[in-house]
DNA sequence: ATTCTATGGACTATTTTAAGGCTATTGATT
DNA sequence: AATCAATAGCCTTAAAATAGTCCATAGAAT
């Protein structure tokens, strides 16, 4: 039971997301592309989910005041000071063993 | 006060957040790059923020289980029935006033 | 310490997107 | 209902990303 959604509905949902945030900020998509510095045409790839690059949508989420949302990806896991001394450092790079090991 | 990050920085940022949520996974580039259907160099851009698409990065959040975040950029604001009643439907275009409305 | 292998970096060819301009729609305003 | 302006869509050129391969480096495992 994953996402049925495929990569193109996905970026158009997102891309309708996108737009939502301009329009809350009332700006037209001329004002926010220039603004970010990047082409209009840059802007409507982005909020119809026609294609686009994480520079431009990094430029828009900037001028759109949403560049802390790039953060939440991965949230980092608190441990406390004890914790701390007895953790082993984050592997730098996946294990030989083929089978994932936890989700 | 805004971010002070550049849009390389931020990027780069964020592509370690990726790197983690895939080590998390225990599963190296490779076998990422495969299930979701992109190039190894497509994973490597996306990691080293040295460039990537929207595509690239939607194959890869769906393989490492976290396309949900697409979906937190702009939450909808759930309102009342009762104001539902009242509610102007949300305006589809940016309004002819220039200055800026509201944040 | 040595082997094994995941990752980074470079290179080339191909595909995709950015940029800039222009037209056709269509929502918003009067 | 008529006008005005925001947006979608298409075109061309330049820039950038993908895909594929090879090599160098540096974690991990033994």
């Amino acid at each position: 039971m994953q996402n049925s959604k495929t990569p193109e509905e996905m970026e158009a949902a997102f891309g309708d997301q996108l737009r939502d945030l301009r329009l809350r900020r009332n700006i037209d998509q001329r004002q926010l592309a220039e603004q970010a510095g990047v082409a209009l045409n840059a802007v409507k790839n982005l909020e119809n989910g026609r294609g686009a690059t994480m520079t431009s949508l990094v430029k828009v989420l900037r001028t759109l005041g949403r560049a802390d949302w790039l953060e939440t990806l991965a949230p980092a896991v608190a441990i406390s000071p004890m914790q701390m001394l007895k953790a082993k450092q984050p592997r730098q790079r996946a294990s030989k063993t083929k089978g994932n090991a936890n989700a």
